[in-house]
RNA sequence: GCUCCGGUGGUGUAGUCCGGUCAAGCAUAUCGGCCUUUCGAGCCGACGACACGGGUCCAAAUCCCGUCCGGAGCACCA
């Protein structure tokens, strides 16, 4: 015989949450993997499926995360970057266990570069790259790729002493001249750099390129995982003739779909211009899709986790859907968001009223936890939303709370407390009649809604408000909210 | 152009490796109902997909070939 409530047991199963699939070789308490940002801004929301996939995995299997900032090209740095990226995280929740710069780890570059060469693994060239990559096109050697180890050495240890300038030669990991993807074929490894770099001034003039540094950290990091975008799927192949000419265990690598996130903007080099001049406030700006404006406006970090848990690992290429992320930000704030009244344009109107009501508007419908606005209405002024006056101008609608009315051209006549017309369908709509500051609530498009709020709403300043029929804000100060979602 | 990778409803995903239980599951969106003094939330229901064409097979979303479409790499960026 069955239960009582068979069906009650049933449902919290289907209710489960999705899970990532498990990744191949692991052994709980060993596994090891890594967040490899460049510091050349903060964080944005397409960041964000890195480092939570990382983490996520790191998480189940009990591993080590460790955050590795990539900041070889000084030329690309932010030195802000290097903090924010850690703030990001955190709010992020994303724990990771250590941080290694690869500005700190010059020398062991170095020496893992003059041991290739010494195999016969790698080459310093001062042939122009321009017919490097000719040849290499044509799978033709460049002559120094023949020459002795010996040789190379000794032109490495020019590079190194400072005996050519910029441009005038590079190092060079051998591959496959003859490999047909031309992607995969000899590539370059260092090149000099001679503008100072943030944090080593300009202590180094020789400086790796990512496709090196990745591989020897990686390998010397003991990462057991690799979790990374499909733009790096050449970028593997490349790095994986490292890991071969030492012998080193090649790491588990997954590549996820590329991401395409619109209606948002995400360059650092474009954000980093508008907000210099002036067309964004700051990284923050509601129309950013960086983390910190994703903060701003109300996102709860884990709606970004869920969302990417969700989207999973899979290698297609992807729409970023804000649809989705707002209906997981609306399961998680929903039922801790306190309801306000914002009258958006507002319409001022003459309440026809003959006694003073006393109305009680529960704050948090959800709780029982007392907390009210309350409010003694009486005839006189009262504001609606010009959208809604212009949409049942004519007709009987329901005063939120308040009471029946017949919306007329400058006048709300009423007719009755009547309940039972809600459920024949009349509007409700919602007003304000006293004690409200203006408001101004900025949306992700960049528009400006302008009305008025309650004033009770200013007691929750900083939190995401749901302003009844309008959407969800996050009220930023007691003249400013950003725009959260529907 | 060369070389890779991929194509399941509007969106995201499960299933594809090891063909049958998939006349395709879940989430989200949309629509309808219930509930509710929000166009919110919750509950119930509906709608809606295996890119196309061949082939193999008793049987194909799953294997093979071709076409079309999308993406990536071919940097002294990461």
């Amino acid at each position: 015989m069955q239960s009582v409530f068979p069906e009650w047991l049933e449902k919290k199963k289907v209710v489960e949450d999705k899970k990532l699939p498990d990744l191949p070789n692991v052994e709980i308490g060993k596994v090891v993997m890594r967040l490899a940002p460049s510091p050349s801004g903060p964080l944005h929301i397409g960041h964000a499926r890195m480092a939570i996939l990382n983490d996520e995995y790191v998480k189940r299997y009990k591993g080590k995360l460790i955050l590795r900032i990539e900041d070889t090209n000084p030329a690309n740095i932010m030195p802000e970057a290097y903090k924010m990226i850690e703030d990001d995280l955190k709010w992020l929740e994303v724990d990771y266990h250590e941080v290694v710069i690869q500005s700190d780890r010059f020398e062991l570059y170095y020496d893992t570069m003059e041991k290739l060469i010494s195999m016969e693994k790698a080459y310093v060239a001062t042939t122009p790259t321009e017919v490097f990559k000719a040849k290499r096109q044509q799978s033709i050697p460049i002559d120094e790729r023949n020459d002795s180890s010996e040789a190379n050495l000794r032109r490495w240890e020019k590079m190194l002493n400072g005996d050519f300038k910029k441009g005038e030669a590079y190092a060079v990991i051998k591959t496959d001249l003859t490999h047909p993807n031309p992607a995969i074929r000899d590539f370059i490894a260092f090149r000099i750099i001679e503008i100072p770099h943030p944090l080593k001034g300009k202590k180094y003039r020789v400086y790796p390129m990512m496709n090196f540094s990745v591989a020897v950290d990686d390998h010397f990091l003991g990462l057991t995982h690799v979790i990374r975008g499909k733009d790096h799927l050449a970028n593997t192949e490349k790095q994986k003739y490292i890991f071969n000419y030492f012998r080193w265990p090649l790491p588990f690598y997954l590549h996820y779909g590329k991401v395409s996130i619109e209606n948002s903007i995400l360059k650092t080099s474009i954000i980093k211009k508008g907000i210099a001049n002036g067309d964004f406030t700051g990284w923050d700006d509601p129309r950013l899709g960086t983390l910190l404006a994703m903060k701003m406006r109300g996102i709860n970090p884990r709606a970004i986790r869920r969302y990417w848990v969700e989207t999973g690992i899979g290698d297609v290429d992807i729409k970023f859907s804000w649809e989705n992320l707002y209906a997981f930000n609306k399961h998680i704030i929903d039922s801790e968001s306190p309801r306000h009244f914002f009258v958006v344009n507002p319409i001022r109107l003459e309440l026809l009223l003959d006694e003073v009501v006393k109305v009680k508007m529960p704050i948090f419908p959800k709780k029982e936890n007392g907390l009210f606005r309350e409010y003694e209405i009486k005839k006189g002024e009262i504001f609606i939303a010009q959208d809604d006056y212009n949409k049942f101008m004519g007709q009987e609608v329901r005063l939120k709370d308040l009471g029946n009315f017949k919306l007329e051209r400058d006048k709300l006549k009423f007719i009755d407390n009547d309940l039972s017309k809600i459920k024949q369908g009349i509007p409700i709509i919602h007003w304000i009649q006293s004690d409200f500051v203006d408001y101004q609530i900025i949306k992700p498009d960049g528009a400006t809604d302008k009305g008025i709020l309650e004033k009770n709403a200013l007691n929750y300043l900083g939190k995401v408000n749901q302003l009844e029929r309008y959407g969800y804000a996050n009220l930023i100060n007691e003249k400013l909210g950003y725009y959260t979602h529907p």
